[in-house]
DNA sequence: ATAGGTTCCGTACCATGGTACAGAGTCAAG
DNA sequence: CTTGACTCTGTACCATGGTACGGAACCTAT
């Protein structure tokens, strides 16, 4: 096993346990530039904690919608001096995250519709196309 | 054009427009075994008005989050008389709509967030990364 | 009867977000 | 100083959900 070093030390396998991703997913980010690829004093690339953090945002991001473009925009934006662009970015975001919220619950209903009927006891099948006609 | 001869018997161009989606999106659920292929006649395959209502509950259901393989199996059970397998796939969708909503509901917030302080007039970048801290 | 828009069928291609090697190098513990 | 776990690089492959295209057949209005 390798041994850690403190939080400012970690390998890659580190970092993909820290971010709870496979080694590859790191690779891949870093292929894609959502993270940087740290330049090597040895043989093997050292990553910190701010590398952690960003993995921790991507997935974050991720969970919140958006792409893995958008998400190095972001993080681009993170640094930069564009507020309005980050602000623009956030504001369509949840304006998509609004719309999915209430398509979620009208799905939500219709499928709570379904197994209320469906599991009524009646025989046959379930009108399952039917509780999707709104 | 080609000409309407009732709702019963819709061209394939038809039912995609009906269905709002492309003809080769219709052609490809065909292929996935969600739409069926109906027999032809003539030279060209007619649909009727169950074909549309087939590709608009797939639709709907997508939206739900289910992916088109769940998706074919609901059409199956459709027609079918296990009951219970189509509750369980139904509370199973619910429980997971139910915990994206609240995803939703927390990345909305954090966008919320992002964007009032991104926006209150300061200076220097947006604290992107910060504002997924929880 | 011919031109145009559709349809049919097969196959190829695309984006997104990974996942899986192979072969060589590195590192730490025993 | 070897062994075993881990890393590095490059390239290939995967699933999902489509989208595009070529060439032939078809269908309808003129």
């Amino acid at each position: 096993m390798v041994q850690s070093q403190g939080p400012e030390s970690l390998t890659i396998g580190q970092l993909a346990a820290g971010g709870n991703v496979g080694v590859e997913t790191i690779r891949f980010y870093q292929r894609k530039g959502l993270l940087d690829t740290p330049t090597r004093e040895s043989g093997i690339r050292r990553y910190g904690s701010e590398d952690l953090r960003r993995l921790r945002f991507i997935r974050q991001a991720q969970a919140a919608g958006f792409t893995l473009e958008e998400i190095r925009e972001l993080l681009e934006l993170d640094a930069g001096e564009d507020r309005s662009r980050a602000r623009e970015l956030a504001r369509r975001r949840i304006q998509a995250l609004d719309a999915k919220i209430a398509e979620f619950n009208r799905a939500r209903d219709a499928l709570q519709r379904l197994a209320t009927e469906c599991g009524a006891g009646g025989k046959g099948p379930c009108p399952i196309l039917a509780s999707f006609d709104v």
